[in-house]
DNA sequence: GTCTATAACGTGATAGAC
DNA sequence: GTCTATCACGTTATAGAC
């Protein structure tokens, strides 16, 4: 029974089970803060085989870093270009998608933007996060939305903005929650679940509501 | 000219000139990546000094940290327990002085919810946030208003997450809005400066929303 | 109080047996 | 491929002169 517990016990390659617990540390932890004895320790392995099928701690802190970087904006990618979506479609999807995302790996906000603050531009770049976001189908539905005088005319990052610091903002925030609200680690995620289906509504309020006079030039 | 550039040029103490100096590197790269030598070339004092000082990297973090946390929780409280406003009036208030905080210090937030991660509960219990949050003349004012039907009965935490969200996410994220959005650091800053207009407009609007029929018991 | 030199230690990485 | 033992290095901390 004990075996199913996690990946380490059961039949995987050295190499997966290094890069598995590498995962789970390095998003804990951050690159500095981690060493590699805790690497093969939660892999179960020896240290050797760490630098055997890895060379180097930075060089499986860079495999981690950016599977764990691409694997998250490929799936706000799959999300905001589905043409067959409507623009407060694609809002339900993403909202729900990332918050049963966050409950599986609450570790990972803190990590990813430790890291976009930490490496330069280029890392950006290397994901094509520009693309994903400026010429998805969402952002295009977002244009004429503004252009058809549904939404007032402010920049774009606004919205953008407001909807991901709503679905990721609690996750970062959860040991506040807990030791301010009381709140266990069930309560939790049964906040979360809620906001499934409240983030949504309070997104379109959002965009709808009348803006105050103020300088909209960008 | 440049004498008053930074504090470190200026007469102040050794014992001072080291611990500003240890915000900053603390705040920009967290405890496990600073190493003693960078806050001692940062403050322009010999390494050994640091120590003396303060006797280990360790004693001169806790004295760092315990400091940027009560100094950014007081604020709150500060906001939080004003008799003499609304609850409108201390959105505005709060929005207000924490965009202005963060503009000011944008390596705060990810600082403090990295080690709110890493400490343990009693750090929150130690800074009285408990307290400082639940029996505040703000929460006061919200019950009363859900109690008034004015707001819906969501668990409180669902609207402090929203509003600090909005507040502090894109200080989070501001490197990917260089890199999606093409926005400058000028512009970013504007950005937020139209924000303190805007989060309070958005806020009143997220209160206000007809929620759906969800099971909103805890 | 401030400096230089160095000790003490932790950690990443490797050599070499099996 | 996997292990034990150990090296090499960077960093924290201190000793001791001034």
């Amino acid at each position: 029974m004990d075996a199913e517990n996690n990946n380490q016990a059961v039949d995987l390659s050295t190499e997966t089970k290094i890069k598995n617990a590498a995962r789970v540390v390095f998003h804990k932890k951050g690159f500095a803060a981690t060493r590699t004895r805790d690497i093969a320790e939660e892999a179960n392995i020896n240290l050797a085989l760490l630098n055997y099928y890895f060379r180097s701690k930075e060089k499986l802190f860079d495999i981690v870093m950016l599977e764990t970087m691409q694997g998250f904006f490929r799936s706000i990618a799959d999300v905001f270009n589905d043409e067959s979506t409507s623009f407060e479609g694609k809002i339900d999807v993403l909202v729900s998608t990332y918050i049963d995302l966050l409950i599986a790996n609450p570790d990972i906000p803190l990590f990813i933007f430790h890291e976009l603050r930490t490496q330069s531009g280029e890392l950006i770049e290397k994901l094509g996060a520009k693309q994903i976001i400026m010429k998805s189908s969402f952002f295009k539905q977002f244009q004429q939305r503004i252009k058809d005088g549904i939404i007032p005319p402010l920049h774009p990052m606004h919205f953008i903005m407001n909807l991901m610091g709503m679905i990721v903002f609690p996750f970062v925030v959860s040991p506040l929650l807990r030791g301010i609200g009381d709140v266990t680690h069930e309560q939790f995620n049964a906040l979360m679940q809620q906001r499934k289906a409240l983030i949504p509504v309070w997104m379109k309020a959002i965009l709808h509501a009348e803006i105050p006079n103020i300088d909209i030039k960008s």
